[in-house]
DNA sequence: CCGCTACTATGACGACGGTCATGACGGACA
DNA sequence: TGTCCGTCATGACCGTCGTCATAGTAGCGG
């Protein structure tokens, strides 16, 4: 677990302690400490300071959770949208039951975080969804999911998920996470063959 | 806007400070001087302290939330869980593309920030997610869905709302909000009349 | 041994935060 | 008038944080 370069462990420790306790809260001798790094390395890797640890954080994640994607889809037997939706959530129960509701997503911490930072902040952000998001759409397609919706049913998969995170944090369950797969799971099976949008109601 | 006594002030004032910049970044002289209140009232109408005021900030926002939802029932002509479902967004899009993407909502702002205070605080967010759940699903149920899709379908509009709210920051742009609901729109308004669950892989 | 570079170590500084202590104002009431 | 109490006003304390400055160590080519 973890890069071998004491710098890397930095980044990913950051991560560890911005989805836990948000960005404000997270001081950087905390991550150094963490990373049973030296608190001296901060300055020497990170010249740009708190912004640039934490926007690197931030990317991590992105290509962490764009990976993952790719991951689910080959791990699946038989993978449908739904399944891949599932085994996304599946992530998150598993955590929350075995080390309980302590963390959420790093990305969703440094958006409600915007203040502390500067553009950049918001920027990585932005990347890291996007990065998330076009995985997942890739993926979408590849199932059989036409071009025009898998986009935008990416971004519902990865909003309902961002938020079942924060209910099920707040309430300390995962509740919301089983529901919100449950009930998302047809809609998402149901656009692989469909060739336009919904099934009525187009607008 | 805001309730006429000092309290009343400060708390609103800290749930707008607190959905802009967060929990922690959020200091009692800054509540206080947004809320034009005395620095003095703050120790004598929360002798908390900002666990206090944070945790009634949340409360609020939860009260609020609920009862924005009978209204937008209520203002609807020929409601739909989708159009309930595009009204909450829209309430979304529009102080965004009016006032910019300033601000989230408390409640995930409060649920992030979760190492700040002990668990009262969780427990209030807690709180103000299931007031405004249930208000979602008692709209549901009065429009004709099942009893039993009507808190899971809540759960899912809420999630994916404040999903799309975080993924909206990032991005400075409305579009996962809108896609979200255009989405999600006919899922809701299939449920009205089917009994069962979705409309093929039940389980 | 020198100089150079990468990395580590540590202390200090300035700013800000939450909280507390103390006191002042201003009506209410006897 | 004197006293009480809700409210407001400040200044101080103490901790923490991000950052900077400075110095130390280790390895290496010359």
């Amino acid at each position: 677990m973890s890069g071998r370069g004491p710098r890397e462990r930095m980044v990913f420790s950051a991560a560890q302690l911005i989805r836990r306790d948000g960005v404000g809260a997270t001081g950087m001798r905390e991550v150094a400490a963490h990373a049973r790094a030296p608190r001296g390395s901060l300055q020497h890797y990170f010249p740009g300071g708190k912004e640039q640890l934490v926007n690197e954080a931030v990317g991590w994640a992105g290509r962490y959770a764009g990976k993952r994607v790719a991951r689910f889809l080959a791990a699946l037997p038989e993978p449908t949208p739904a399944l891949l939706f599932a085994e996304m959530v599946r992530q998150w129960t598993d955590e929350y039951e075995a080390d309980g509701f302590a963390g959420g997503c790093p990305v969703a911490a440094a958006t409600v975080d915007l203040a502390t930072s500067t553009d950049s902040a918001r920027e990585a952000a932005s990347a890291a969804f996007t990065e998330w998001t076009t995985a997942v759409a890739r993926a979408l397609t590849d199932l059989g999911v036409p071009a025009g919706r898998a986009g935008p049913l990416a971004t519902l998969m990865i909003s309902s998920l961002e938020g079942a995170i924060l209910l099920a944090r707040a309430e300390r369950s995962s509740r919301a996470l089983t529901e919100v797969s449950r009930e998302l799971g047809p809609l998402l099976d149901s656009a692989v063959t469909a060739p336009g949008p919904g099934h009525a109601a187009g607008r």
